[in-house]
DNA sequence: GTGAAAGCGCTAACAA
DNA sequence: TTGTTAGCGCTTTCAC
């Protein structure tokens, strides 16, 4: 920085000043500054703008590499952090590297909160990290004190669900649920209490799931090898959806003429031509939004009390659901 | 940290060396450090570390979220680098967050080393950053100075796939590319080769693709369009096969018996029951591996000469892939 | 706009 | 083992 303030002819604090924008400095300097940094490839040092800023501005976020859905909150929650001022930083949780050692790196970087996708953090550490930085947890809701939740009101997102199916036609509808998996419960009692409420209460049927196609696959080979088949079937997510769909099809079913299928998330699989999978779409940039502001109320506004924000998602039509045929008492072989 | 040493009733410079585990303290000092360390939830920080020590021990990676492969490297690299005393610190790149944000984010964190997984970086910034720190470019080569390549030979993969299908029977073999994606080139190269080498020049063919399903999927809508359907389907990657695949099996093909299709990456969905495909494993830890011994040798090392570093792949049969059924002049209509 | 001075939390070198 | 001292690269304050 001294190199870059002699180039450039002016003071170090003007270096400064200019590189954290701040008022003052006019657009000759700021111009020459730029220029001399950018001959000498200098930036400024991250670590000792922390260490004399006494705050790291940092938000870190945990998440684990193999939830697609998790992955894209990532990439809306950079823009929506940087606009109010935040760095994000990652780590990532893996089989080998587990929620401990990632924890460590994020508080070991004096990260100001934590952002938590992945599932698995026992209450007892939570509510430990909780007295140190804030914290959000994404997708559930643990109820720990001192920690706030934001998630998709998925009770309303499989409401969406239901009912578009029952005003195909559909009664026979099943579920494949998350089972304990973020949101999965949400959604398993969508599925109950809407049934319910269409008076379908007798073709309540909850099929164990966890999120993944091989789960999707095997609920498909069960349904297959029984007398009477759902005419449809709402996965608890598009992975378990296309895992349904595939076995459906290789058992030589049509989708959605023999049998509609329905996922959860919109996630880049439920896009593609030959899946056209009908799902229901979180509202990714509502969501990273609601959890930047929550951190922000906490740090800059000192909120202390608790939130529990959940929002709203919307139904997409695609083309795996239509009205049902009637083949209840046919039955089929798997391929 | 004063409080730390206060109430372990240990001097400052204790703590320190017990934290970095230098050789010394006596384990009677460690014990009471880390309970102290523990009752005050306490832990160093790093950015004063990396401060004082005048060098961060950092290796940023570059990554995109939406290659499976890159994120499986990434969970591989955490413990490898951190046998060799390195912390992984992550920067995505993303639709909206270019490399540009993504590289800076990494150097002011001070990286030593820049590991880079995604596609794109131009020549140009990509020299004049190696001026500044040793990168690694993963997956492909594209020879700028002062930057080392860890790759897979996937020359030799597809080789491996070739010789199966030639060995299952197969001649009408045909690729669907990966188009200018990391190794693509090497994969067509592959192809090219290896039939020339079994006499089948005059059955080349390469399909336009992209290592997306849907790029798959129009290949095999393409393919089904036309009189006569190959005997087998060489797919840029494991996405790309499912693309193929499930258009295939949409127009009542069975797989393999009338058309055996192959992958590349032996990634999770390769491996999914209903999937089952034949693919090429990359090893995973050896190019992690790799990655890292590169790295060490510049930094630690002071190597400055210009490594390419070529992994041998593995072949994994599984049963997407059979001897041909003679089809070839018989047509199909997409379902 | 400049210059001087202090200090963030830590490490390293040295002497005790 | 401990205390002392110095300083990493930056920001902040204050006077000019």
């Amino acid at each position: 920085m001294t190199d870059v303030a002699a180039r450039a002819g002016v003071s170090r604090q003007l270096v400064s000043m200019i590189f954290r924008n701040a008022p003052g400095p006019s657009p000759t300097s700021r111009a020459r500054v730029f220029a001399a940094a950018h001959e000498l490839g200098y930036s400024p040092d991250r670590a000792a703008q922390m260490l004399r800023r006494k705050r790291s501005a940092h938000l870190g976020v945990l998440f684990t590499l193999d939830q697609p859905f998790d992955l894209d909150l990532v990439e809306h929650l950079y823009p929506v952090a940087e606009a109010a001022g935040y760095d994000v930083v990652l780590s990532a949780m893996t089989p080998i590297r587990q929620e401990r050692q990632a924890v460590e790196q994020l508080i070991g970087y004096r990260s100001e909160a934590l952002i938590l996708l992945g599932p698995d953090l026992d209450p007892d550490r939570l509510s430990a990290l909780a007295k140190r930085v804030a914290i959000v947890e994404f997708g559930r809701r643990m109820v720990v004190d001192g920690v706030d939740a934001v998630r998709t009101d998925d009770v309303e997102g499989v409401r969406f669900l239901v009912d578009h199916l029952v005003e195909l036609g559909h009664r026979a509808i099943v579920h494949v649920d998350g089972g304990d998996m973020p949101g999965a419960e949400q959604r398993r009692t969508g599925y109950r209490q809407n049934m319910d409420r269409h008076g379908l209460q007798e073709w309540i049927r909850v099929l164990p799931g966890d999120y993944t196609e091989e789960s999707g696959a095997s609920a498909a080979r069960r349904l297959l090898s029984e007398d009477r088949l759902p005419s449809a079937i709402i996965a608890g997510n598009d992975r378990c959806a296309v895992g349904v769909m595939e076995i459906m099809i290789r058992a030589g079913l049509k989708i959605p003429q023999d049998v509609s299928i329905v996922g959860y998330d919109d996630s880049h699989i439920s896009r593609l031509s030959y899946v056209d999978l009908t799902t229901v779409r979180q509202d990714i940039n509502a969501l990273a939004q609601q959890v930047i502001d929550a951190l922000v109320e906490r740090l800059e506004r000192r909120r202390t009390s608790d939130r529990d924000i959940v929002v709203s998602p919307q139904l997409v039509v695609r083309s795996s659901a239509a009205p049902p045929r009637m083949l209840l008492n046919q039955s089929f072989s798997i391929a």
